[in-house]
DNA sequence: GTGGTTTAGTAATGGCCATTATGAAAATTT
DNA sequence: AAATTTTCATAATGGCCATTACTAAACCAC
């Protein structure tokens, strides 16, 4: 019972996520998000809550609509094609959309003022999450033969999402995807190989 | 003639860089600024002008005091020299200071709002400056024989100044210093050199 | 010492911020 | 159709923001 809504949570949810995307936590506005949703304030709060609710959510959407490429990365036969798939991907993601460039985990919080440090944490805590999977996929590839053994899956978990990470920053200096396409080919070049074969 | 000024402009300066590598520009208000330099507002303003021009002071002097590594890189003899000493030095000074950890120019203002946008421009273009002189190095280092032919100077400047900046943004996530080094060293394993030597 | 000039510090100003009170509108239930 | 429940939209609230009048104090030249 009671009156439907009228718009559509997704959409919405969408728009948010591309405001975050371009200005960050602290620097998106209700009177962006509105803007882009097409939504009143009062109707954000009461579908999403407040505005670390609604970046929660938008995050969560943003792994599962855009870093989809991680989960099908870690399913790779080898390591090289691993990180091959992850910055690869990660240089197409950071240079797709014009109006937002760069990634939302890092653009999100890199810094900013204390009220916001909750945030920040999450996002370090999803960072960290992901390089744990990839680390684990390192060891297995270790333990399989497909890396040396002098190789160190922690520094290669590392490296990998360093790299990606500072794609994003330069692609939201306005590189190019071809720069960003020849950054992964350099870090690739020092991918370990398994010298027994 | 008139009244002397009571506190130390260089002192203050140090504090205001301080109050931004932390909060980057937006995140640091000026009640943040006063408190750190123990200076009250308006002398804040006397003495710099707006918040804009304070930071832009403060930019210059992290790059007099701190990112002295990277024309000290410029001047070692071979391009793997000049990668490894930007890599390494850069992963020191990210962690060299636990209360401001990672890259002032990247904390600064990789996002926020619109009016931020002439800043978030001059650090741009402040990394586009130190790229520039990167990449002249290695075609220099090409010219000389240290680089194969094969070598790509502007693609090896970008691959360096990302793994920098994607350990800025790892050092902000709290990476410890060892890490990093894990992660230069993997950077620098396979840097080309002459197959002719 | 006095006049002119610069700085220091208090306290204000207007604007934008996230958040919400209030009441009208719409839909479901009885 | 009447009662109830939920959403919608206008407009308010209090707080923090950058910036600045304004007054008092300190210094220099004469």
């Amino acid at each position: 019972m009671g009156r439907h809504r009228e718009f559509d949570v997704e959409k919405v949810l969408d728009a948010a996520l591309c405001v975050f995307w371009r200005k960050g936590y602290e620097g998106a506005s209700y009177a962006d998000l509105t803007e882009a949703a097409g939504v009143e304030r009062p109707a954000l709060y009461s579908a999403f809550g407040n505005k670390e609710a609604l970046f929660r959510r938008a995050l969560d959407r943003y792994y599962e609509r855009y870093m989809d490429f991680i989960p099908e990365a870690l399913q790779l036969p080898t390591s090289r094609q691993v990180a091959a798939h992850i910055l690869y991907s990660a240089a197409d993601l950071h240079t797709r959309y014009p109006g937002h460039t760069g990634c939302l985990g890092i653009n999100g919080v890199l810094a900013g003022s204390d009220e916001a440090e909750p945030v920040r944490q999450v996002l370090i805590d999803a960072r960290a999450a992901g390089e744990a999977q990839l680390r684990e996929r390192f060891e297995r590839a270790k333990a399989e033969g497909d890396l040396p053994e002098t190789a160190k899956p922690d520094a290669l978990a590392a490296f990998v999402m360093a790299v990606s990470h500072g794609m994003a920053v330069q692609a939201k200096a306005g590189f190019s995807r071809e720069m960003l396409q020849a950054v992964t080919e350099q870090a690739l070049s020092t991918w370990p190989t398994d010298s027994s074969t």
